[in-house]
DNA sequence: TTCGAATTACTAATGAATTAGATGATCCTG
DNA sequence: CAGGATCATCTAATTCATTAGTAATTCGAA
């Protein structure tokens, strides 16, 4: 009568895996440093998020040192593109061009992200002869 | 000390909408039938759904007929854009391209389909000269 | 018009996500 | 080694999302 879990990490959780994927294991004192701006949180918060994160697999951890250090137990491109096939296939039905399009008329992308995008389709047509 | 609610749709709220796009206004009986196969859910579950949906204001409600029916009152295009540049900003730091190249790299992507995401680009360089 | 079916509103229960305090363990430093 | 700082665990509170039951209301048919 409840909720499944989500199947990605939350937005928070998300935040922690990129400062671990970028920054390398880290103790949990260090990733609340980088979170500030994102979001201020007590220290135990922060603990306490990255214990549920090895509950559900995206952490592991090591007492090598002084203190527990994590690191993250996912690959970054695995996840980014989980999740966004999941959302090509719940918000796009399915539909990759779809998006390209929506990505395409935003009106964030300058002159050099649209020569950027036409490379990469050129490249993909060749690839495709 | 407690969560912000989410910018965008849930996965239930969002499969609603989309019956509300597609078919236009619906009690929300009619909604539970298009439901089956997403989720089966009693019929006062929707409606509380529905219901919170108004609140939040996803969806507007009439009493003309012998029940309420319910609409959507955001639109489609700017939901999904909505949702998608918010994952672009989220989980591909603000970079389109890195979502297109995901998409070229494992979507179904025919020669046609190839074809008209590269006439959209042209035509989007044009416009910006 | 009265009974039953559909509709609506109200209430509730569960689990996930978020935030943090209290308490005890540990480890340097003087 | 004693005291303060740091760290870990456990507990707890809050809010959102999800699901549904109960009671009240309404509307049509016999």
């Amino acid at each position: 009568m409840a909720r499944h879990p989500s199947r990605h990490p939350t937005e928070l959780e998300l935040e922690i895996l990129k400062i671990l994927w970028r920054q390398g294991p880290l103790p949990p004192r260090e990733v609340r440093n980088l979170l500030v701006g994102f979001r201020d949180l007590a220290p135990t918060s922060v603990v306490t998020i990255m214990n549920i994160m090895v509950g559900k697999g995206y952490l592991g951890r090591d007492k090598t040192g002084p203190c527990f250090v994590y690191k993250a137990r996912v690959r970054e491109k695995t996840t980014t593109r989980r999740m966004l096939r999941d959302m090509v296939d719940r918000v796009f039905d399915g539909s990759p061009s779809a998006v390209m399009v929506n990505l395409l008329k935003d009106a964030d992308l300058d002159e050099a992200k649209v020569r950027e995008l036409r490379a990469i389709l050129n490249a993909r047509m060749e690839e495709r002869k």
